[in-house]
DNA sequence: TATAAAGTGAACCAAACAGTTCACTTTCAG
DNA sequence: CTGAAAGTGAACTGTTTGGTTCACTTTATA
């Protein structure tokens, strides 16, 4: 049971800097040159196919600099993950209504969801992640935490709210929460990754979305009063 | 190790043979051997992280050998991504008996699909095509074609014919067979991938499977004749 | 403006790695 | 039994890359 108590915080900005800190790594005018460098050629090129000469060329920086700041390349590479995680954290953050109705904030739900695995850094986060997943293992747990699993915690905290609300019947949150956001991936996901398509067109979203909410309401929403 | 000797005749594999013969690939009695080797280097090391030296040696086989069989690297790595997508179809291909229930045959399909991409490879796989697909991205579209998209295929070919026989009402017959696909995924697939589980057992699979099915039918089957 | 901190760039090192070569041995078909 | 084809292993080449160093320039600030 995730017990996901309420996670509205104030996780003001800081933001990039809150996991910096840490090993070795020391800051200087052009911190936040580096990391911007270093998150488009990470993303672009994966762990290994991005070298440190291209990122301190992307960042216009030396890479004296660069060494300045990060130990290695490693912890470059962490951190840049740590921080793309608080951007995604933030995106989920967003309140949901409690007056709308269940399509509704399902719709919404889903569109936030599908909309962010579907954007090009969502897709080369994933990839990257999960590829670069056997060498960094701790790294693949906390993306997942801070993302996907938070993401899932915070569904199936509404969905709770929506069943003692009597608007729908789920016995299994945990899966219902689950299948949701795979139905919001359903015809898109896949065929994106493997780079049978380039982008999504918001229509696509919105039939995969809309899909994946009635078919939601057909499995656990409350039969008609008898 | 040697004492694979004799073993050169059989040459059973007429089906991984197909895709051998293209681009410079020349053949000899220890290819079986190079093959093996480096599928099993290049799942566990990704295509950077995979030496040749290493996948020679797993092979028992020597470097020198490796080149004379396959030019370079990359042909290497692609043939070895064809052997296991050839693999994946045999595993698809099995044959639905077309007279059981329409729950039956969902939840056959269901765990054929959900089995397959929860085993070792087919986490691998996914991880290393996905991940490597910016370096090559036709490899990315075969396997897609040759495995997930080969496999929604066929489930929207038996879909049609569940709907003909007037045991499901279906209109978007794509959507449908994504939904179903995604469904069986659910709350496994992501905790895989990123390493949150180690391993899936038989239990979970059934209970992803068995959801997916109850949700299907609650949106699909036909409804009671009044 | 004086001065220390921050940044530069180019040279440099060592390790890893793809791919080649070659003299030598093993295998096997005729 | 023999000779050609297949395989060996170890050394070697050339390149890439992570990481270091250092003499020098830029920037900020008190």
């Amino acid at each position: 049971m995730p017990l996901c108590a309420d996670l509205t915080y104030g996780r003001e900005n800081g933001g990039a800097m809150a996991e910096a800190a840490e090993q070795g790594v020391r800051r200087g005018r052009k911190f936040d040159q580096v990391l911007e460098g270093a998150r488009t050629i990470f993303l672009r090129d994966g762990f290994d196919g991005a070298s440190v000469d291209d990122i301190a060329r992307e960042a216009g920086v030396s890479k004296a600099t660069l060494y300045a700041y990060f130990p290695d390349k490693q912890v470059l590479f962490r951190e840049i993950c740590a921080q793309e995680c608080l951007l995604q954290v933030d995106d989920v953050e967003a309140k949901i209504d409690p007056s709308m109705t269940v399509e509704a904030m399902l719709t919404l739900a889903g569109e936030r969801i599908a909309g962010f695995m579907m954007s090009d850094f969502g897709q080369n986060a994933f990839r990257l992640i999960s590829g670069e997943g056997a060498r960094f293992p701790e790294l693949a747990r906390d993306f997942y935490r801070n993302g996907p699993g938070l993401i899932h915690d915070r569904l199936v905290h509404h969905l709770h709210h929506l069943v003692q609300n009597g608007a729908l019947q789920v016995d299994d949150l945990d899966l219902a929460a689950e299948q949701f956001i795979q139905l919001c991936k359903a015809s898109l996901w896949e065929k994106l990754l493997f780079r049978m398509d380039h982008q999504v067109t918001e229509d696509r979203v919105r039939r995969s979305v809309r899909g994946a909410v009635e078919m939601f309401m057909a499995r656990y929403a409350v039969p008609p009063k008898a």
